[in-house]
DNA sequence: ATGCCGGGCGAAGCCCGA
């Protein structure tokens, strides 16, 4: 059972890219974010010619969360708890049945936090401690889950290029990292550690200033696993070579394979 | 160097991302 995460930064633009990728690559279960359209305006057709069920929670303009599955989703739920008047789309979570039972995947698009002396790094700190909160709540049901997305945050030194030029960053800051551990150590494994100790392996460059060229790039979209997950894991990779196609996103998929056949 | 790209919105130029 092979499951991406992959900030897409705008399905509308990226469709052409998304889709090419789907054909090669083809994940059973893939969560998307930023797909930057209201719900009912996601090119479910598109994805269901290639075998795909679609969950959206979109958003006009910003944000927008999906998962998408080869096999039906089940128990979709909208939004992280705990956010009232939260407007923004950036969590869905289903379950899809499996020979061996239950497999409960979450689609998060983690707030960005930047510039950190804003309300807007207090919002990331409080969504990633509604994260914690629920992550807990999920816990309890020994399921085989997994946690993907854009996190946001950059857990180690060894997963940004220069550590010292994004110290001050919101994703980078040790508040956040301080919460990304609280996650981990609830029992979580991050997929690609679990499989790759090699230093500066990156799952976004920026735009600018030739940040793929250099390879400056930072390690943010992530696939924790809840023990039952982990046991059955088997790999996780990067694919990075998605960075160099035409009208890249920003951020290329990350994938794990999981053992689910018995 | 926060705005060098790139997308949304909407029809120029601003908001936003990481």
């Amino acid at each position: 059972m092979k499951i991406a995460t992959w900030n897409v930064n705008s399905i509308k633009a990226r469709i052409d890219t998304v889709l090419t990728w789907f054909k090669q690559a083809s994940p059973d279960v893939a969560c998307l974010q930023e797909i930057k359209c209201e719900t009912n305006a996601f090119p479910r057709l598109e994805f269901e010619a290639l075998g795909y069920n679609c969950a959206v929670l979109g958003q006009k303009s910003y944000n927008g969360v999906a998962l998408l599955s080869k096999h039906r989703i089940e128990d979709v739920r909208e939004g992280l708890p705990g956010g009232a008047g939260d407007e923004q789309a950036r969590y869905i979570e289903g379950v899809i049945a499996t020979k061996s039972g239950a497999l409960r995947v979450g689609s998060i698009y983690l707030p960005n936090g930047n510039p950190p002396d804003t309300d807007k790094f207090t919002y990331k700190l409080k969504w990633m401690e509604r994260l914690i909160v629920h992550a807990r709540e999920l816990r309890e049901y020994e399921e085989v889950l997994v946690l993907g997305g854009d996190y946001n945050v950059i857990p180690m030194a060894e997963d940004v290029h220069d550590a010292q030029a994004w110290s001050g960053d919101a994703l980078f800051r040790l508040e956040s990292r301080r919460h990304l551990r609280r996650m981990i150590n609830l029992g979580l494994t991050d997929a690609f550690r679990a499989c790759n100790s090699e230093p500066q392996q990156y799952s976004f460059w920026d735009y600018q200033a030739g940040a793929w060229q250099k390879n400056n790039g930072i390690r943010i979209d992530h696939l924790l696993l809840s023990p039952q997950a982990a046991d059955r894991l088997q790999s996780c990779a990067i694919d990075k070579h998605v960075r160099a196609w035409e009208k890249p996103s920003d951020h290329v998929p990350v994938w794990c394979e999981l053992d689910m056949a018995a």
